[in-house]
DNA sequence: GCGACAG
DNA sequence: ATCTTGTCGC
């Protein structure tokens, strides 16, 4: 049986999110974010690597000003990984390093921007969501493949910038399957929290350039972590 | 045994 | 996520 254990977290595989949801309703309701209101946002990624038979793994949010695009803040955390990778279970084994390295940003982002879903999740409590409670900020899940929810298959969008195809499954709407460059695959995009998808959706592609289909705080977090990785493993 | 499977 | 070189195409 895997043990998955986050903080006040101790779960199994087995069980279901009624903790958590007991967890949530403890915490503050922040009011929505509007795209308009955004000044600054992060973004947040992780590297893993293996020593000695043990997991390692680093965090780097990186924060910019949302209408310059400059470098405002850096930080990174490091340490050892204990929780396997399970599908649906992200956020129990990248959230400890998440939390430790926001917990050194000397700046509070309006809105921090994941690798992987939020709402678009088997109990709509992706990482991008589960993160939102322990940052009391607004979060958008931004991954890089689908994850298929009760056999349901998104839609391709066009092939076209801004394209996309909302993922509707009875009758709710999961989260959107965006073109955020031409040739080259769509990212699946949903809220976190504190913000709706239409938002979501206007702050990721103002956050495109020519260098990656994933936003540059993504993009710049998931460079960084790389560099992160040669430099602890060598020391 | 086979397929599914965010990162 | 990670292991990894060259290579096909815009």
């Amino acid at each position: 049986m895997k043990i998955i254990k986050v903080h006040d977290f101790n779960y199994t595989k087995e069980v279901d999110f009624k903790k958590i949801q007991l967890h949530l309703k403890k915490r503050i309701k922040l009011s929505p974010i509007s795209e308009n209101e955004v000044k600054t946002c992060a973004g947040v990624d992780l590297a893993y690597w293996e020593e000695e038979n043990q997991s390692f793994g680093t965090c780097s949010i990186i924060v910019i000003d949302y209408h310059s695009k400059e470098v405002i803040e850096k930080v990174c955390s490091v340490g050892k990984i204990n929780v396997p990778y399970v599908a649906g279970y992200l956020a129990f084994r990248e959230l400890p390093l998440i939390i430790e390295a926001a917990e050194k940003l000397t700046v509070e982002p309006d809105v921090f921007l994941f690798d992987g879903n939020g709402f678009l999740h088997y109990n709509h409590i992706g990482i991008a969501t589960h993160a939102s409670f322990f940052l009391n900020k607004a979060t958008i899940g931004i991954a890089k493949t689908y994850l298929k929810i009760q056999n349901h298959d998104f839609i391709m969008p066009e092939n076209e910038v801004g394209a996309f195809s909302d993922i509707i499954i009875n009758g709710t709407v999961y989260g959107r399957a965006v073109r955020t460059m031409k040739n080259v695959k769509p990212v699946f995009l949903s809220c976190g929290n504190y913000i709706d998808l239409n938002s979501s959706f206007e702050i990721m592609m103002k956050l495109i350039n020519e260098e990656s289909r994933l936003p540059i705080p993504v993009r710049l977090a998931d460079l960084e972590t790389h560099r992160l990785r040669k430099k602890f493993k060598s020391d």
